[in-house]
DNA sequence: TGGCGTATGATTGTCTGACAATTTAAGCAG
DNA sequence: CTGCTTAAATTGTCAGACAATCATACGCCA
C-alpha cells in the first residue's frame, strides 16, 4: 500500500498537494538523495496528470529539493558534504540573528506568552524519546525564528533545514547528545527571556555551531563506506 | 513591436526561456509591482504554449518574485516597505559573511587575481554614468560573494537582490550618493585584498545599512504619494 | 437610490493525447 | 575491447477539452 495517501483537493491545489506530498517524502527518506523522480511512477502512487507532476517539480526544483536537469528529469538533490557545511554557516548567521532580534522583541505581551507556551512544552522532553526531540527542536527553533519578527526568516530558514531533517530521522543521535541540545536550548531560552540579544545570538550560534559539528560527523561517516557517486539516472542503485 | 523578443531555443529550455524573459521583464519594469501576470496576455507577446507559462510562473512564485494565488492566478509581487527592511536585513548579514570570506581566502593566488581584475574594472567609475554603476555595483557585490567559497551565497543574494534592482532602475541616485558609494567600496575591497576579515565584514555590513537607508527613502517617497493599494486582480490601474 | 442575490463571461486549473527531441541502453561490426 | 548504429524509454512542448472559480454586471426589491 502506498504510503503517500492522495486525497482529493479542492480546485486550483493539486500542484501543492503533490508538492507537499514529494516534499514530504524527500524529508522522510521515502525517496532517497539521487533517486531519480520519474512522472510515470509518480503518477502511479500519486494519481495526478503529469502536467501537475511537472509543476511540482519545477517548484521543487527551485527550492533545490531536487535537481531538474533538461532532458533527463528530475532527481533528489544530493549534497556534498562541502555544501552541507556551507548550509550550517547561512543557518548559524540567520538563526543568530533571529535569537537576537527575539530578545530584543520579547517584551512583556503577546511574544513572552507564545514563546512561554512554546517553552513550556519543549523545557522537559526525554533524550531517549529521538522523535519527541526531534518535534521539538523544530518547534524551538522555528518559534524563535517568527518571533524575530523578520517576514523572509521563517521561510528561508525551513528550506535550509530540510536537507538537516533528512539526516535526522536517519542518524543515530544518541541520548547524550540529544540532552546536551536541550541544555543549549536553555541558554538560548534563558537569554531571550531575559531580553539579552548579545547571550541570545552567542549562545544560538554556539548552537547550531555544534549541530555542524555532529551532523558533519554523520556525513563523513556516511562518506566512510564506499558508494556509487555516479549518475543517478536509469535505474537507481 | 514586442520588447521581449522570442528566440527559439533547443528543445527542453522552453521553460526555462520563459522565466528569464518575465523575470527580466519585472526587474527593468516592463512588469510593473502588483501588475496580474495573465497567460493568454503573456502568450501573446511570447508564444509559447500555457503549460510553459504554467511552469515558468511556478518556479517565479517559488522565488517570490510573483504572488500565485489558487484561481487567481500570477501578479507580480508587491513588498511594502517593512518587507524591504527585512531584505535588506537579511543581505547585510549574508554579504558581510561574504565579505569575511572573501577576506580570509584572498590569499596570493587565483581569488586574489580574480578579485584584482574585478576591481581594475569597477575602481573608476564616472559618479555621473548611472547605468555604469549599476552594472559595477553588481559585479562587485557578486565577485566577493563568489569569493566567499560558499556555494549557497551566491544563489540566496540574487534572489534577494532583485527588488532592489527593481527600485534601482526608477529611482533617481544622485551622482553624490553614487560617489559615496563607490567610496565604501574602496573601503571593502581595501580591506579584503589586505586580508582583513574584521574590517571587510564590518565595511561591507556599513554599506549594505547605508544603502538600505538610501532606499528606504525611495520607499517612503513612493509611499507619500497615494496609490491604489487594493487587489491587483481585473485590469490593473 | 441603494443593497443584495443571481446570471454571465472571463480566467484559472486540471487532465489527456499527440508528437518531436533527447538520452540511455543494447546490439553489432571491426 | 572499442566505437558506431539502432532501438526503446523518457522527457519536453504543444493543443484542446472541460470543470471550477472568480469578477463583474444585471436585475430585483425595498
Amino acid at each position: 500500500m502506498s504510503s503517500l495517501s492522495n486525497p482529493r483537493h479542492r480546485h486550483g491545489e493539486a500542484v501543492d498537494a503533490v508538492f507537499r506530498t514529494i516534499r514530504q517524502g524527500i524529508i522522510s527518506g521515502r525517496f532517497a538523495p539521487g533517486q531519480r523522480l520519474v512522472i510515470r511512477d509518480l503518477a502511479e502512487e500519486i494519481p495526478y496528470s503529469r502536467s501537475t507532476f511537472r509543476e511540482a517539480l519545477r517548484r521543487l526544483a527551485a527550492e533545490r529539493l531536487v535537481s531538474l536537469v533538461p532532458n533527463r528529469g528530475a532527481a533528489v538533490q544530493r549534497l556534498s558534504p562541502r555544501e552541507m557545511a556551507d548550509l550550517f554557516e547561512i543557518r548559524e548567521l540567520l538563526e543568530g540573528q533571529a535569537a537576537r532580534r527575539a530578545a530584543e522583541h520579547i517584551g512583556q505581551g503577546t511574544h513572552r506568552k507564545r514563546f512561554l507556551a512554546m517553552w513550556q512544552k519543549v523545557r522537559r522532553g526525554d533524550p531517549a524519546d529521538r522523535a519527541a526531540f526531534i518535534e521539538h527542536n523544530q518547534l524551538f527553533h522555528g518559534t524563535i525564528v517568527e518571533l524575530s519578527g523578520n517576514s523572509r526568516l521563517p521561510e528561508m530558514l525551513d528550506q535550509l533545514q530540510i536537507p538537516i531533517l533528512m539526516f535526522q530521522w536517519r542518524t543515530l543521535m544518541t541520548p547524550q547528545e540529544i540532552a546536551l541540545s536541550q541544555e543549549e536550548h536553555k541558554t538560548i531560552a534563558k537569554a531571550i527571556l531575559e531580553g539579552r540579544p548579545d547571550q541570545a545570538e552567542a549562545a544560538m550560534r554556539r548552537h547550531v555551531r555544534r549541530a555542524k559539528l555532529r551532523t558533519s560527523l554523520d556525513v563523513s561517516a556516511s562518506r566512510a563506506r564506499p558508494r556509487k557517486a555516479a549518475s543517478p539516472f536509469r535505474h537507481s542503485p
